[in-house]
DNA sequence: TCCGTATATGCCTAGGGAAGCATTATGCAC
DNA sequence: GTGCATAATGCTTCCCTAGGCATATACGGA
Protein backbone atom coordinates (compact mmCIF):
# COMPACT_ATOMS: atom_id res chain seq x y z
CA UNK A 1 0.00 0.00 0.00
CA UNK A 2 2.73 2.58 -0.84
CA UNK A 3 1.71 5.81 -1.61
CA UNK A 4 2.44 5.57 -5.40
CA UNK A 5 3.76 2.61 -7.86
CA UNK A 6 4.14 -0.40 -5.73
CA UNK A 7 1.32 -2.68 -6.05
CA UNK A 8 1.26 -5.54 -3.13
CA UNK A 9 1.20 -8.81 -4.57
CA UNK A 10 -1.75 -11.30 -4.12
CA UNK A 11 -0.46 -12.61 -1.21
CA UNK A 12 0.57 -10.05 0.49
CA UNK A 13 -3.11 -8.86 0.22
CA UNK A 14 -4.49 -11.94 0.99
CA UNK A 15 -2.45 -11.93 4.34
CA UNK A 16 -3.70 -8.59 5.30
CA UNK A 17 -7.30 -9.80 4.72
CA UNK A 18 -6.31 -12.67 6.60
CA UNK A 19 -5.09 -10.43 9.62
CA UNK A 20 -8.32 -8.10 9.43
CA UNK A 21 -10.74 -11.32 9.42
CA UNK A 22 -9.74 -12.08 12.57
CA UNK A 23 -10.66 -8.49 14.16
CA UNK A 24 -13.93 -8.65 12.08
CA UNK A 25 -15.55 -10.28 14.81
CA UNK A 26 -16.30 -8.56 18.25
CA UNK A 27 -16.36 -11.77 20.01
CA UNK A 28 -12.55 -11.73 19.60
CA UNK A 29 -12.33 -8.19 19.89
CA UNK A 30 -13.99 -8.67 23.42
CA UNK A 31 -11.57 -11.63 24.40
CA UNK A 32 -8.53 -9.44 23.18
CA UNK A 33 -9.85 -6.62 25.99
CA UNK A 34 -10.25 -8.62 28.32
CA UNK A 35 -7.02 -10.23 27.81
CA UNK A 36 -5.30 -6.74 27.73
CA UNK A 37 -6.43 -6.35 31.76
CA UNK A 38 -4.01 -8.88 32.31
CA UNK A 39 -3.70 -12.39 32.22
CA UNK A 40 -6.74 -15.00 32.04
CA UNK A 41 -7.49 -18.45 31.83
CA UNK A 42 -10.42 -19.52 30.15
CA UNK A 43 -12.89 -20.02 32.68
CA UNK A 44 -13.01 -16.35 33.69
CA UNK A 45 -13.92 -15.54 29.91
CA UNK A 46 -16.82 -17.43 30.54
CA UNK A 47 -17.54 -15.82 33.38
CA UNK A 48 -17.14 -12.35 31.68
CA UNK A 49 -18.33 -12.70 28.14
CA UNK A 50 -21.24 -15.13 28.40
CA UNK A 51 -20.19 -17.50 25.58
CA UNK A 52 -19.98 -21.07 25.55
CA UNK A 53 -16.61 -22.73 26.37
CA UNK A 54 -15.99 -24.23 23.10
CA UNK A 55 -16.71 -21.22 21.41
CA UNK A 56 -14.22 -19.05 23.32
CA UNK A 57 -11.64 -21.68 23.12
CA UNK A 58 -11.76 -21.75 18.80
CA UNK A 59 -11.61 -17.91 19.02
CA UNK A 60 -8.48 -18.17 21.66
CA UNK A 61 -7.07 -20.47 19.06
CA UNK A 62 -7.41 -18.55 15.81
CA UNK A 63 -6.32 -15.25 17.78
CA UNK A 64 -3.08 -17.76 19.51
CA UNK A 65 -2.13 -19.28 15.88
CA UNK A 66 -2.25 -15.54 14.47
CA UNK A 67 0.48 -14.58 17.10
CA UNK A 68 -2.13 -12.18 18.80
CA UNK A 69 -2.21 -14.05 22.27
CA UNK A 70 0.22 -17.04 23.81
CA UNK A 71 -0.89 -19.09 26.77
CA UNK A 72 1.18 -21.53 29.35
CA UNK A 73 -0.39 -23.95 31.18
CA UNK A 74 -1.04 -23.54 35.06
CA UNK A 75 -1.63 -26.71 36.38
CA UNK A 76 -5.18 -28.16 34.64
CA UNK A 77 -5.94 -24.07 33.74
CA UNK A 78 -4.65 -22.21 30.46
CA UNK A 79 -3.74 -18.71 31.07
CA UNK A 80 -3.91 -16.65 27.95
CA UNK A 81 -2.44 -13.40 27.47
CA UNK A 82 -2.51 -10.38 24.57
CA UNK A 83 0.61 -8.65 25.39
CA UNK A 84 1.40 -7.20 22.18
CA UNK A 85 -0.33 -3.28 22.02
CA UNK A 86 -0.86 -3.52 17.74
CA UNK A 87 -4.18 -4.60 17.95
CA UNK A 88 -4.73 -1.61 20.47
CA UNK A 89 -2.92 0.56 18.15
CA UNK A 90 -5.39 -0.61 15.35
CA UNK A 91 -8.22 0.16 17.07
CA UNK A 92 -7.50 3.46 18.43
CA UNK A 93 -6.67 4.81 14.55
CA UNK A 94 -10.14 3.39 13.22
CA UNK A 95 -11.30 5.17 16.54
CA UNK A 96 -9.91 8.63 15.16
CA UNK A 97 -11.60 8.01 12.21
CA UNK A 98 -15.02 6.96 13.48
CA UNK A 99 -14.88 10.09 15.49
CA UNK A 100 -14.16 12.11 12.57
CA UNK A 101 -16.82 10.43 10.70
CA UNK A 102 -19.50 11.57 13.34
CA UNK A 103 -18.45 14.81 13.81
CA UNK A 104 -18.61 15.75 9.43
CA UNK A 105 -22.03 14.11 10.10
CA UNK A 106 -22.81 16.38 12.71
CA UNK A 107 -22.15 19.48 10.93
CA UNK A 108 -23.68 18.59 8.37
CA UNK A 109 -26.86 18.34 10.21
CA UNK A 110 -26.15 21.95 11.59
CA UNK A 111 -25.68 23.42 8.60
CA UNK A 112 -28.88 22.44 7.42
CA UNK B 1 -9.11 -0.96 23.38
CA UNK B 2 -7.45 1.81 26.67
CA UNK B 3 -4.47 -0.13 28.13
CA UNK B 4 -6.20 -0.77 31.77
CA UNK B 5 -9.77 -0.61 32.94
CA UNK B 6 -11.87 1.29 30.09
CA UNK B 7 -13.49 -1.91 28.59
CA UNK B 8 -15.12 -0.51 25.12
CA UNK B 9 -18.67 -0.95 24.98
CA UNK B 10 -20.33 -3.52 22.79
CA UNK B 11 -21.32 -1.16 20.05
CA UNK B 12 -18.14 0.50 19.42
CA UNK B 13 -17.01 -3.25 19.27
CA UNK B 14 -19.39 -3.63 16.70
CA UNK B 15 -18.42 -0.15 14.57
CA UNK B 16 -14.74 -1.82 15.08
CA UNK B 17 -15.62 -5.11 13.91
CA UNK B 18 -17.23 -3.95 11.02
CA UNK B 19 -14.90 -1.39 9.73
CA UNK B 20 -12.19 -4.29 10.09
CA UNK B 21 -14.38 -6.62 8.13
CA UNK B 22 -14.52 -4.24 5.33
CA UNK B 23 -10.77 -4.95 5.12
CA UNK B 24 -11.25 -8.55 5.40
CA UNK B 25 -11.53 -9.06 1.46
CA UNK B 26 -9.03 -9.06 -1.08
CA UNK B 27 -11.02 -7.95 -3.67
CA UNK B 28 -11.61 -4.41 -1.60
CA UNK B 29 -7.94 -4.20 -0.43
CA UNK B 30 -7.31 -4.57 -3.92
CA UNK B 31 -9.43 -1.69 -5.39
CA UNK B 32 -7.93 0.37 -2.57
CA UNK B 33 -4.38 -0.02 -3.41
CA UNK B 34 -5.98 0.78 -7.21
CA UNK B 35 -7.18 4.17 -6.05
CA UNK B 36 -4.80 5.23 -4.31
CA UNK B 37 -2.49 5.45 -7.69
CA UNK B 38 -4.69 8.09 -8.51
CA UNK B 39 -8.44 9.07 -9.25
CA UNK B 40 -9.99 5.85 -11.52
CA UNK B 41 -13.37 4.82 -13.28
CA UNK B 42 -15.03 2.03 -13.00
CA UNK B 43 -14.13 0.51 -16.34
CA UNK B 44 -10.45 1.21 -15.32
CA UNK B 45 -10.94 -0.76 -12.57
CA UNK B 46 -12.87 -4.18 -14.80
CA UNK B 47 -9.50 -3.73 -16.64
CA UNK B 48 -7.02 -3.80 -14.18
CA UNK B 49 -8.54 -6.21 -11.35
CA UNK B 50 -10.84 -8.65 -13.92
CA UNK B 51 -13.45 -8.53 -11.64
CA UNK B 52 -16.82 -8.27 -13.05
CA UNK B 53 -18.93 -4.77 -12.89
CA UNK B 54 -21.12 -5.34 -10.30
CA UNK B 55 -18.73 -7.29 -8.16
CA UNK B 56 -16.55 -4.06 -8.11
CA UNK B 57 -19.82 -1.54 -8.33
CA UNK B 58 -20.65 -3.70 -5.08
CA UNK B 59 -17.61 -2.94 -3.07
CA UNK B 60 -16.61 0.47 -4.23
CA UNK B 61 -20.44 0.95 -2.85
CA UNK B 62 -19.23 -0.76 0.59
CA UNK B 63 -16.05 1.26 0.64
CA UNK B 64 -18.14 4.50 0.48
CA UNK B 65 -20.92 3.90 2.80
CA UNK B 66 -17.74 3.66 5.20
CA UNK B 67 -16.09 6.97 3.94
CA UNK B 68 -13.01 5.08 2.73
CA UNK B 69 -13.80 6.01 -0.81
CA UNK B 70 -15.68 8.96 -2.76
CA UNK B 71 -16.61 9.64 -6.11
CA UNK B 72 -17.76 12.03 -8.40
CA UNK B 73 -19.82 12.06 -11.61
CA UNK B 74 -17.48 12.72 -15.03
CA UNK B 75 -20.44 12.56 -17.57
CA UNK B 76 -21.46 9.27 -17.75
CA UNK B 77 -18.20 8.12 -15.98
CA UNK B 78 -17.77 7.86 -12.20
CA UNK B 79 -14.55 8.57 -10.57
CA UNK B 80 -13.92 6.74 -8.01
CA UNK B 81 -10.65 8.38 -5.36
CA UNK B 82 -9.13 7.45 -2.02
CA UNK B 83 -7.57 10.04 -0.52
CA UNK B 84 -7.24 8.84 2.87
CA UNK B 85 -4.45 7.72 4.29
CA UNK B 86 -6.01 5.58 7.07
CA UNK B 87 -6.23 1.91 5.20
CA UNK B 88 -2.30 2.38 4.32
CA UNK B 89 -1.29 3.39 8.10
CA UNK B 90 -3.14 0.58 9.05
CA UNK B 91 -1.87 -1.74 6.56
CA UNK B 92 1.43 -0.44 7.55
CA UNK B 93 1.37 -1.23 11.02
CA UNK B 94 0.31 -4.84 10.00
CA UNK B 95 2.75 -5.72 7.91
CA UNK B 96 5.39 -4.69 10.36
CA UNK B 97 3.95 -7.12 12.36
CA UNK B 98 3.93 -9.78 9.73
CA UNK B 99 7.17 -9.25 9.02
CA UNK B 100 8.00 -9.37 12.65
CA UNK B 101 6.71 -13.12 13.10
CA UNK B 102 8.21 -14.33 10.05
CA UNK B 103 11.72 -13.05 11.16
CA UNK B 104 11.25 -15.21 14.11
CA UNK B 105 9.80 -17.89 12.69
CA UNK B 106 12.77 -17.84 10.73
CA UNK B 107 15.25 -17.49 13.78
CA UNK B 108 13.19 -20.78 15.54
CA UNK B 109 14.42 -22.50 11.86
CA UNK B 110 17.78 -21.64 12.35
CA UNK B 111 18.28 -22.43 15.79
CA UNK B 112 16.74 -25.89 15.36
C1' DT C 1 -5.35 -46.15 38.75
C1' DC C 2 -9.82 -43.98 38.66
C1' DC C 3 -12.33 -39.63 39.10
C1' DG C 4 -13.30 -34.78 38.64
C1' DT C 5 -12.09 -30.51 36.45
C1' DA C 6 -10.51 -27.65 32.66
C1' DT C 7 -9.66 -27.14 27.83
C1' DA C 8 -9.63 -28.58 22.97
C1' DT C 9 -11.82 -30.71 18.99
C1' DG C 10 -15.51 -33.29 15.73
C1' DC C 11 -19.69 -32.68 14.05
C1' DC C 12 -23.67 -30.17 12.78
C1' DT C 13 -26.83 -26.22 11.52
C1' DA C 14 -27.90 -21.58 10.35
C1' DG C 15 -26.78 -17.08 8.71
C1' DG C 16 -24.05 -13.75 6.08
C1' DG C 17 -21.65 -12.29 2.35
C1' DA C 18 -19.04 -12.93 -2.15
C1' DA C 19 -19.73 -13.07 -6.89
C1' DG C 20 -22.13 -13.81 -11.27
C1' DC C 21 -26.18 -12.92 -14.50
C1' DA C 22 -29.91 -10.14 -15.78
C1' DT C 23 -32.18 -5.89 -15.26
C1' DT C 24 -32.72 -1.16 -14.20
C1' DA C 25 -31.32 3.68 -13.68
C1' DT C 26 -28.58 7.64 -15.29
C1' DG C 27 -26.46 10.63 -18.37
C1' DC C 28 -24.67 11.88 -23.16
C1' DA C 29 -25.13 12.29 -28.30
C1' DC C 30 -28.06 12.49 -32.12
C1' DG D 1 -37.73 11.77 -27.97
C1' DT D 2 -34.38 7.26 -29.41
C1' DG D 3 -30.26 4.90 -28.98
C1' DC D 4 -25.84 4.05 -26.70
C1' DA D 5 -22.67 4.06 -23.16
C1' DT D 6 -21.63 3.41 -18.00
C1' DA D 7 -22.75 2.26 -13.39
C1' DA D 8 -26.00 0.50 -9.78
C1' DT D 9 -29.31 -2.95 -8.09
C1' DG D 10 -32.51 -7.62 -7.78
C1' DC D 11 -32.00 -12.02 -7.70
C1' DT D 12 -29.68 -16.29 -7.22
C1' DT D 13 -26.19 -19.76 -5.80
C1' DC D 14 -22.38 -21.13 -3.24
C1' DC D 15 -19.02 -21.06 0.30
C1' DC D 16 -17.29 -19.88 4.67
C1' DT D 17 -17.62 -19.43 9.43
C1' DA D 18 -19.91 -18.44 13.86
C1' DG D 19 -21.65 -20.96 17.46
C1' DG D 20 -23.79 -24.87 20.03
C1' DC D 21 -23.79 -29.86 21.62
C1' DA D 22 -21.31 -33.86 22.38
C1' DT D 23 -16.99 -35.96 22.82
C1' DA D 24 -12.07 -36.41 23.39
C1' DT D 25 -7.83 -34.98 25.66
C1' DA D 26 -4.82 -33.31 29.45
C1' DC D 27 -3.88 -32.62 34.12
C1' DG D 28 -4.19 -32.91 39.38
C1' DG D 29 -5.94 -35.28 43.44
C1' DA D 30 -7.44 -39.38 46.13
Amino acid sequence: MGAAGSMPSPELLEEYSQFFRLLSEPARLLLLCHLRQGPTDVASLIEATGFSQSHISRQLGQLQRAGLVTCERDGVRMIYRADDPLVADLCSLVQTRLKQRLEAQLRQLQAA
